[in-house]
RNA sequence: GGCGGCGUACCCAAGUGGCUAAGGGAGAGGUCUGCAAAACCUUUAUGCAGCGGUUCAAAUCCGCUCGCCGCCUCCA
């Protein structure tokens, strides 16, 4: 298995520290908003990450934090005038909610900030203890210069950094480049007690509490999205290491942005989507689809269009297992069809593999999609072929089973077309109920039977106004809504 | 200014030295069907931004040019 590791700019096979197990930490949220989609691709690549090392039958111990004290939550408690803990709670919930409908695990361990302030104060009294910290007037500030490899992470040069740096240079730190690890906190600001006075963490000592303590001092991933590479891991990289004297984490896993209009979408330029409003038109594991159809890396132009022909593309898999589903349970025309057979068993064989071959290759996701959406015409052209009953049936049910082993890794194709077309008639707001429409096919049934070609049309037509497709088939019509 | 990335068909997208350049969406034609839908078949890139170069061989490596974007400030 090969990784991209940003900390070398290159893949690199994964060995873990400890052979058959991984230990990886990913970076959550703060919880002061709802969540964007970008949020949702990060949690997402993370989650089908996790589940694809589990699927290598690796134990994986999954870390994934929560930043709940921060500035952005102080301001966001005074706007809404509520406590900085009843912010962090409600979007924490909120959190909760949304990556519960799109599909992402809980991770083993998701600690909080505030329940670690004394490893982190631990943490950051060892680092004046070595002299990579220092104090001035309750805050502490860690020296860049005094770690020799800062920069290493997101390439960087010290003198350029400062040459170029658009950041407001704090007086009191004596490099600009220095960073918060402890914050003296103002009047009426959530506090804690430490050495230096009350006070509360900077952002990225967290990460380095958290990990070292849920994890490791030394462990296999670390990952986020890429605007965390700088400073926020360059910062965890430099306390870590200067403070355990071992290497942090070994690989570095990064995934890239949603854009709109080909621009990063970010709360600045107001061009985000929460989830929540997403969700209220898709499907959600359209969305969850729809991310993993780009590589990880790559950045994803987002668009309602995109999202429309992504609900297509899930339709086409649904609408294959319907095909299969009827094969299995009704009895259909026996041929003779030993040419298909042998080839559909050899595509049976082959197919798992190239899943594993696609995501071995940096978790490529969008290759094992296309592996499975080309399985997919496989198993149309072989139920074509109107095989035979017994031998085909067994096929079948080996199909089914590959489709939940890569169900299991991706979590998506996981539901039943019957969910499926419920779920698209909700997002979709069709005004019928499943009810109505099995009354108008009856309806329509009649009138097919009389030959009455004209009124069986017209229900049709006006089922399909509403967005309901009807297939007739040799024994029955089935619905379905439409999608794209 | 420094560092990094990207540019593949009508749209999205995989492919980073060697089989006919995956897959999805959309369009066109066909098979099937009472008619449809779905499915399947055929079709839409002799070419991968442009121009040079390396090589027996390049979308893939190198150079230049053009265009777009990201990070350097909180950010998934």
């Amino acid at each position: 298995m090969r990784i991209y590791n940003t900390l070398t700019n290159r893949k690199e096979e994964f060995i873990p520290l400890t052979s058959g197990k991984v230990m990886m930490y990913a970076c959550g949220v703060t919880v002061y908003d709802y969540c964007h989609i970008g949020h949702a691709r990060s949690a997402i690549v993370f989650d089908v990450i996790r589940r694809y090392l589990k699927y290598k039958s690796f134990d994986v111990k999954y870390v994934r934090n929560f930043t709940d004290i921060d500035d952005k939550i102080i301001n966001k408690a005074q706007q809404e005038g509520i406590t900085w803990d009843a912010v962090a709670k409600k979007y924490t919930d909120e959190y909760y909610r949304d990556m519960d409908r799109l599909g992402v695990g809980r991770a083993d361990v998701e600690p909080r900030a505030t329940e670690h302030i004394s490893e982190m104060i631990a943490i950051v009294k060892g680092l004046i203890d070595k002299g990579y910290a220092y104090e001035v007037e309750g805050s502490v500030y860690f020296a860049v210069d005094k770690f020799s490899e800062y920069g290493k992470l997101s390439k960087r040069d010290m003198e350029e950094m400062i040459a170029g740096a658009r950041v407001e240079v704090d007086e009191r730190k004596r490099n600009p480049m220095d960073f918060a690890l402890w914050k003296k906190s103002k009047e009426g600001e959530p506090s804690w007690e430490s050495p230096w006075g009350l006070g509360r963490p900077g952002w990225h000592i967290e990460c380095t509490a958290m990990s070292i303590k849920h994890l490791s001092e030394s462990f296999d991933i670390h990952g986020g999205g890429a605007d965390l590479i700088f400073p926020h891991h360059e910062n965890e990289i430099a306390q870590s290491e200067a403070f355990t004297g071992k290497p942090f984490a070994r690989y570095w896993i990064h995934n890239g942005f949603i854009t709109i209009d080909k621009e990063k979408m970010s709360k600045s330029l107001d061009n985000f989507f929460t989830i929540k409003e997403i969700l209220d038109k898709f499907d959600p594991e359209v969305i969850r689809l729809f991310l993993l159809s780009t590589h990880y890396r790559s950045p994803i132009e987002f668009s309602d269009e995109q999202l429309r022909e992504t609900e297509s593309s899930l339709d086409r898999f649904y609408s294959t297992i319907i095909r299969m589903n009827n094969f299995l349970e009704k009895d259909e025309d026996k041929g003779s069809s030993l040419d298909a057979e042998n080839t559909f068993k050899e595509r049976i064989s082959s197919f798992m593999e190239k899943f594993e071959e696609a995501m071995d290759d940096d978790f490529n996701t969008a290759l094992a999609l296309g592996h499975t959406f080309e399985f997919i015409r496989d198993v149309n052209k072989f139920l074509d072929s109107r095989p035979s009953e017994q031998k085909a049936k067994e096929l079948l049910q080996k199909t089914k089973e590959l489709f939940s082993e890569a169900i299991d890794v991706l979590n998506i194709f996981g539901r039943t077309p019957q969910e499926w077309y419920l779920s698209l008639m909700v997002t979709k707001k069709i005004g019928f109920s499943e009810k109505d429409i099995i009354e108008k096919i009856r309806e329509r049934q009649d009138a097919r039977q009389n030959k009455d070609w004209a009124r069986a049309d017209m229900i049709r037509k006006e089922l399909e106004e509403k967005g309901i497709i009807l297939e007739d088939k040799k024994d029955g019509t089935d619905w379905k809504i439409k999608s794209g």
